[in-house]
DNA sequence: TGCCAGGCCGGGT
DNA sequence: ACCCGGCATGGC
């Protein structure tokens, strides 16, 4: 507990290194609400294909994305991945947007206005929405202070031992926000860091931790075998 | 060329 | 309560 300056100075260091991340553009918060589950275990460069031709296709509202044939939808997300699955997982998230908000409502305004843990237990409750889509649909969409643990920060902090090795994704969470002022966008920045120097340095293989920015902070890092090679 | 990407679900122990 | 295979495309 009398940790809490750690983490604020590595994101003082990461900070330093990228500078701002200005991450998740959109246009909206609903495209936040479709970037989220598209990006699921995919690269983002394959989601900003998928949102373009729903942009294009005029299907980025929650009415037009409900309505829209099931076929159609994997023809414009396909390079996304799981198309099926995905096409399926938007259009259950766009009902549940639409029975919130008004259809003119693009700042999703409406939704705000409910209690946080019923927001998350609601959005846990959709087919297809776990806690890190959950999470990132709360903070980057809704502007509400969670904190978003993906794949990335469990390898950062793992490999750094700051966590257990068994860690569950709410005890990663909790490290966090029980260390940081609940701010949204230092919450905001923090995990587009995380995801930033483990893209570049923390790969899950062949990492380059000599180049990290964190190492000068959190030392030398402990790799399995497997990482190695 | 295989491996990986900003996960999640369902069925099996 | 875990563990695991399946889901799919595109880039390096």
């Amino acid at each position: 507990m009398g940790d809490r300056t750690n983490l604020l100075e590595m994101y003082a260091a990461l900070r330093q290194a990228f500078g701002h991340r200005n991450w998740w553009p959109a246009q909206s918060p609903f495209e936040v609400i479709v970037g989220a589950v598209l990006t699921q275990n995919t690269n983002w460069d394959n989601v900003e294909k998928a949102v373009d031709s729903l942009r294009e296709a005029g299907l980025l509202s929650p009415s037009a994305l409900s309505e829209a044939a099931p076929q159609r939808l994997h023809e414009l997300i396909r390079p996304a991945g799981y198309y099926r699955q995905k096409a399926g997982r938007l259009q259950r998230l766009a009902r549940w947007v639409g029975e919130h908000c008004i259809e003119a409502d693009s700042e999703l305004g409406a939704l705000k206005w409910e209690p946080l843990d019923q927001l998350r237990e609601e959005l846990l409750a959709l087919n297809g929405v776990g806690p890190e889509t959950a999470d990132s649909i709360l903070l980057y969409a809704l502007e509400k202070p969670v904190f978003v643990v993906d794949a990335y920060t469990v390898r950062i902090l793992g490999r750094h031992e700051l966590i257990e090795p068994d860690a569950t994704y709410g005890d990663v969470q909790e490290h966090f926000v029980h260390r940081l002022p609940p701010d949204v966008e230092l919450f905001k920045d923090f995990h587009a860091q995380l995801v930033e120097v483990g893209k570049r340095y923390c790969r899950k293989r062949r990492p380059r931790c000599a180049e990290c920015p964190l190492r000068p902070l959190l030392g030398e890092p402990v790799l399995e075998e497997s990482d190695e090679a």
